[in-house]
This record gives structure tokens, C-alpha cells and sequence, in this order.
RNA sequence: GGAGACGUCGCAUAGUCCGGUCGAGUGCGCCUCACUGCUAAUGAGGUAGGGGUUUUAUAGCCCCUCGGAGGUUCAAAUCCUCUCGUCUCCGCCA
């Protein structure tokens, strides 16, 4: 959510970011004028409940004779107050609606335009050159007997998987290396539930746009997460965080649900695109003016992650109106993946700066002693997807997949994976 | 699943039975000041959040919030309904 002084003070910057977003321009008119009348009509009914309250005592210390006609006073202006009352709280409800329409403000910089016109910031690392035709993670996975994505489909389905062997040993050894890092650098990890409410998934605005993509109970009334970035936000909901002179920051491990509903057709093949996988999501509360710095701090760890696997990459500054509503700038990583000649997506990294915070009501105390509303951050260390990018990057001409070292450790020493004899 | 208790301003509690003098007392914690070789102790004062409004500002005034949402009433922390959460006992079960 935007901040509402924003819609008074500078209409045009919200203007200029909707436009950059190719979203809708007309609602900033129309916040702007919803909210100076929920002003008046706010201030209608406090003016008539100060009367009423002021009666009121007039009442209490009456004597007893003459109770009877204060009270019929009181009857009269109570059917008023209530009437202004609800006109406050509709003016209320009317803002608030096209107030959570309102996209986060972009920030300076951020390419305008679509998916495809984000800009690229570098391209770090070699290619792989293969003296022989590479597999693709899914004839590697079956051939070393790691990833069975035919039993998978047998019990859940299209999208779902096993990991098997060293291959379910590899997942949670990139998973326990992020952790490990993330540790290092003063992360709190947290592993987080996966199912929540229905006001948190609300609160944290996946309900809108991401909506069809939500696992619901319906027997329970709850949601299946896609990130646990959901429970980190609500974490420090309707808190106000003593101190954030050095930002907080959480690692949280979650394994994430996803119906990929608008995807049909889209990387179908293997463990690319699937209904559930495990993820490893840095997230950070810090001052507004700290964000900035912060966010380029989250994808420098994302690159160290992508670095530590020998995985070659691209970094890129996603453009306007690829960014979700909550982000106000988003970076991401994009492994090389050698079967389809091109970079997937490894890790995104959102500065969201106050818009989720204010809506979920997580302050912090300024240099004052002033609630002040915290800024937040995300970005992706591991995932399930990862094993699709070093299979495929560190494969053998004899079939067999080497293991970088940072992560033999986790592994028992193991090197490499061999193909089933 | 059954029975019951509870949810109040950082923490602990009073207030709820019998509605108005309660936006709310006390203790602890914290902050400021005084006293004091230092610390401690003691004393005085302060100590929730949001919104609006007046003012150069300090500050003042008004409105809202006692887990949440409704309702009754001239008036609700207090009465009623629902809901969420916590705890205890019983049952059941990974």
C-alpha cells in the first residue's frame, strides 16, 4: 500500500510509475478524491461524537429528575452520529479498495516496458563447451537414477517429482549450504509454516494478482504458501521493531506450493516449473533509507550462492511492468542452462520498500523514538530448481555429473555422480 | 473430539458480577531529574498507538483503539452473539 500523503503531495511520481508499469493511471485521480471525502466525513462524525460524548457526561451526573429529558437529547443525536458514522467508515472502505490497487512507486532507474526490455547489469562466468551432445536434467536425473519424475506424475500427477538418492541428498545439500551462508552473514533462520490464514495471505497480497495460483483448503480455510517469503512478511506484522539500526534479517526454509495454473504448456519437461519444491528465502526489515543498500547487499549474496555452485550466470534489473506490485525494483539472477541456450532464473531479489510493510503495519522506532514504517526486502538463496542448472552445467562426456566443491561437505565427500551401471 | 478458564496501555496484574466518575489504577521494567566517591538504594516526574486540527515552534484540543468482528444502549473494557488465540482436564492419535 502507498502512503496516503503521497496521493496529496505528489500525485505525479505515483502518475510516472503506474505509466512506467503500463498499469492503471486513472486510480490516483480517483484515491486522491476518495480520500480527501473520507476526510470529510471523518471529520463530520468526530465533530458530532464530540457533542455526543460531551452529553454524555451531562447525563452520568445528572440528577436523577432530570436524566429522563437529557436522555431523549441524547436519543436524538445518537441516530445522527451513527448515520455519519457509517458514512465515515464507507468513505473508508472506498478508499481503501482502489488505495490497494495502487502499484508500488518504481524507483529511479528501473527500466520502463515489459518482461522483455529488463536491462542487463552482467553476465559473470564461462559457458560450458561440451565436446559431446549434453543431456538435459531429465535424461541426467533418469540415467543417474537421482530424479524420478515418472512416479512422480503416478501418485500426485503432471509437475510432480522424486528426488531420489544422491539426488534428494543434493537438494538438501544446496539447501544446507544457503543456510550455512545465510548463517554467516547474520541471517535468523526460520523454518515457516506453509499453511496460513486467510488475512495473512491477503495481507500479503497474494491473493490479488497471484490468486489462481494459491493452493486453498477449503475444509480448513487455509492456503498453501508459494514462498515462505508469506510468513516472513507476516512475521513482525502490527509490530513496531525496536531497533533497526543494522537491518533484521531471517533465512527462512520452506517447502513451497504452486499450481502454475496460467502456465499450461510452459516447461513442462522435468523439475523446472513444478507444484512443490523447497526453498531457501532471505527476507530483511531495515530503515526506508537503508533499503537501497540492503537490496544490493541481498543479491551480492545471491551471486556468492550462484559462485559457490560454478554455475555461470547473468544479472538483470527487471523492468517495470514485470515487477509485482509490492516491488519497487527487482533483480534477477539467471543461471545458463546449456540444453536450452539460454538463462532461467535462479533467484529474484524485491526491494518492496514501505508498500508491504504499511499494509501488514510492521514499524520501527526512528532516531526519535517515532514509529516510523520499516521497509522489506526478499530474495531467493536455493531452490529446488538449482539442480536443473548443475546437473546440466557439470556434466561428463562418460554421463557422470561433477559436484562443486562447496558442496561435497554436505555429501559425505562425494565428487561425482555416476550413471547407473 | 468433549468440558472449563482466560485474553486490559513493554511485562505482570486491578477493573468486568451491579454499564456512565475508566483511555483505564497498581507493581516491575524503561527514560529524565534530584540525592550520592562509584554502583545500589531512595525521592519527584514521565512512559501505548493511529487519525484530525490549531500553532513558526514548544505545546494544546478533538476523535478512534481494552484480542478481532457484529449487536443491545442516550452511553460498553464492563451486557449479548460470533470469531481468533492461549491455558487446564478428559478422550484420541502421528
Amino acid at each position: 500500500m502507498i502512503e496516503i500523503s503521497l496521493l496529496r503531495e505528489n500525485p505525479d511520481l505515483i502518475k510516472a510509475s503506474q505509466t512506467a508499469r503500463g498499469a492503471d493511471v486513472g486510480l490516483v485521480d480517483l484515491a486522491a478524491d476518495l480520500a480527501e471525502q473520507k476526510k470529510l466525513a471523518l471529520q463530520q462524525f468526530e465533530t458530532l461524537r464530540a457533542k455526543q460524548n460531551a452529553h454524555g457526561k451531562l447525563v452520568a451526573q445528572a440528577p436523577k429528575e432530570e436524566k429522563a429529558a437529557l436522555v431523549a437529547q441524547a436519543q436524538e443525536l445518537s441516530a445522527d452520529v451513527k448515520k455519519q458514522e457509517a458514512a465515515a467508515n464507507l468513505a473508508e472502505q472506498e478508499l481503501m479498495v482502489v488505495l490497494h490497487k495502487i502499484e508500488n512507486i518504481v524507483l529511479d532507474g528501473v527500466p520502463a516496458g515489459g518482461e522483455e526490455n529488463f536491462q542487463l547489469i552482467k553476465e559473470v562466468g564461462s559457458k560450458p563447451t561440451f565436446a559431446f551432445e549434453p543431456k538435459d536434467h531429465v535424461a541426467l536425473g533418469e540415467s543417474l537414477d537421482i530424479i524420478d519424475i515418472e512416479r512422480g506424475a503416478k501418485i500426485a500427477g503432471s509437475r510432480f517429482y522424486f528426488l531420489k538418492g544422491l539426488g534428494a541428498r543434493l537438494e538438501l545439500a544446496i539447501m544446507q549450504l544457503a543456510l550455512d551462508q545465510a548463517s554467516e552473514a547474520g541471517f535468523t533462520a526460520l523454518i515457516t509454516p506453509t499453511l496460513v490464514k486467510p488475512e495473512i495471505m491477503q495481507g500479503t497480497g497474494f491473493l490479488g494478482e497471484h490468486s489462481a495460483e494459491v493452493y486453498y483448503l477449503p475444509a480448513d480455510d487455509l492456503y498453501l504458501t508459494g514462498t515462505s517469503e508469506v510468513a516472513l512478511a507476516g512475521y513482525h506484522s502490527d509490530e513496531i521493531l525496536d531497533d533497526l539500526a543494522e537491518p533484521k534479517r531471517y533465512a527462512g526454509w520452506s517447502t513451497c506450493y504452486r499450481r502454475e495454473a496460467g502456465s499450461h504448456g510452459k516447461d513442462t519437461r522435468g523439475i523446472l516449473r513444478v507444484h512443490q519444491f523447497n526453498k531457501l528465502e532471505m527476507f530483511s526489515y531495515c530503515k526506508p533509507e537503508d533499503a537501497e543498500a540492503e537490496h544490493q547487499k541481498l543479491l551480492a549474496w545471491q551471486e556468492q550462492m550462484l559462485q559457490k555452485c560454478e554455475l555461470p550466470y547473468r544479472v538483470i534489473d527487471v523492468a517495470a511492468g514485470d515487477l509485482g506490485s509490492s516491488a519497487a525494483r527487482k533483480f534477477d539472477v539467471e543461471a545458463w542452462i546449456p540444453t536450452q541456450g539460454d538463462y532461467r532464473e535462479l533467484t529474484s531479489t524485491s526491494n518492496c520498500t514501505t508498500y508491504q510493510a504499511r499494509r501488514l503495519n510492521t514499524r520501527y522506532r526512528d532516531q526519535d523514538g517515532k514509529p516510523a514504517t520499516a521497509a522489506t526486502l526478499n530474495g531467493t538463496l536455493a531452490t529446488t530448481r538449482w539442480l536443473v542448472a548443475i546437473l546440466e552445467n557439470h556434466q561428463q562426456e562418460d554421463g557422470s555429473v561433477l559436484i562443486p566443491k562447496a558442496l561435497r561437505g554436505y555429501l559425505g565427500g562425494v565428487e561425482k555422480i555416476a550413471p547407473k551401471s
